[in-house]
DNA sequence: CAGTGGTCTAGACCACTAT
DNA sequence: TAGTGGTCTAGACCACTGG
């Protein structure tokens, strides 16, 4: 692993260790170098990729400070927890429904960009935490690229398997959000009514090559449905 | 406006112009370093700028590509959509409900970090969009920050007021979401029936300073509420 | 005006892709 | 193995904050 990924990590344990919170000032850049022995830009570089990431936020002519999110209960809609996530450590499982190797609609064919007599992984699961239902995920994976699935893998984290089973290396992912009413098959596996409100997120997720390999529709219990975000940009 | 964001600027607009397609590639680095006559690591930065905004992909070994999302009526979450956004100009407007100074409930008070007798501009307002509901939006700013405000400014872009005509620099923002079901004070302003579902996003934004501002409650019309977003990150 | 973060450069070297 | 992007350095200079 680089430097500026190490040092951003162990500065991001450092915070979580020791409970900083928001507004909380770090050493400044001079002190960074020092202590990890490398140059500016390469603390800059760590830094950057932490405020990002929403751990940090950086004020020119102030100093580094550490920032946090308000709300408990609100999962990251991009699950970029890092460290937090083994912390905090809620118990999740999954049921798969189906497994199956088969042909795509047109749809899912044009978002992972493959023919229509191509071979594509289908997986339906429901997912829960905390022992309650969470969503409803049916998911479609070019089979050229991720050769090979069982029910064990796909009861567990299945992006998991891909990366570090089949060393697929994701680049970026496209996420498509909406809400709407819930139609009768998905209300019966999620165990509420049809017509009750509905978080939808499909998802098409990219190698670093730039080739899609994965397209998921993830429809969430509305109760559980809380999502945040942390941005940094440029607000028009 | 430095050089890097000058740079990322006149390639995205290129590739506007241009109506360039998912994976046409751009100029080798060397290539643009050239053009532009600045060093690599500014080329870098300026591509980076692009990468985080969802316009490029980088393959090292390869080159540069285009990257595009494949639906439209989707609108960015994250509303940085640089120069599209004029070419598509939709009809938009605002309707103002209520526009006064007030003193912030508790809630509100915690967002925006200030005292229950602190004063607080308080805006509620319904947005169009091509002639159509989109959504509720009951806004809140910390008076101190955010000294004047008045009917006209409000049925504009608040936004662009309080930072062009009050100079006010944002530097990042908290954004939370949820679904669920229509209250019937917020059926009524989108004309909807109580109990239908509802797309919730809520934010807190903050100056570079890391002093929240405001904090703003929106309700969308869930047949009006796609959203999208483009990630690059580390993927767990 | 001292302290702190941001931009930019020139160049060495590394890691991955495509052929 | 040539071509391309990624990392890292050392250092100059700039821009903003806060006493």
């Amino acid at each position: 692993m680089v430097k500026y990924q190490q040092i951003a990590d162990e500065i991001e344990m450092y915070i979580e260790e020791n409970a900083l919170q928001q507004g909380d000032k770090l050493p400044v850049l001079e002190g960074l170098m020092a202590h990890f022995n490398v140059s500016k830009s390469t603390i800059t570089k760590a830094l950057e990729l932490l405020e990002n990431k929403g751990v940090v936020f950086q004020v020119r002519g102030s100093g580094i400070f550490v920032r946090r999110h308000r709300r408990n209960g609100y999962r990251s809609l991009l699950s970029n927890q890092g460290f937090k996530k083994e912390l905090e450590d809620f118990h999740t499982a999954s049921k798969v429904i189906e497994l199956e190797v088969t042909k795509p609609a047109k749809e899912i064919a044009d978002h992972l960009n493959i023919e229509l007599d191509d071979d594509i992984y289908f997986v339906k699961r429901v997912q829960y935490i905390d022992r309650q239902i969470l969503c409803l995920e049916e998911s479609y994976f070019n089979r050229s690229i991720v050769t090979y699935l069982n029910k064990e893998i796909v009861s567990e984290s299945i992006f998991d398997y891909i990366q570090k089973g089949l060393g697929v290396k994701i680049g970026f992912s496209d996420v498509y959000l909406h809400a709407g009413k819930l139609k009768e098959e998905e209300a019966k596996q999620l165990c509420l009514e049809s017509e009750e409100p509905a978080f939808y997120v499909e998802s098409v997720f990219y190698l670093t090559s730039g080739q899609p390999f994965n397209f998921s529709k993830v429809t969430y219990n509305y109760e559980q449905s809380q999502f945040f975000i942390q941005t940094n940009g440029h607000f028009s």
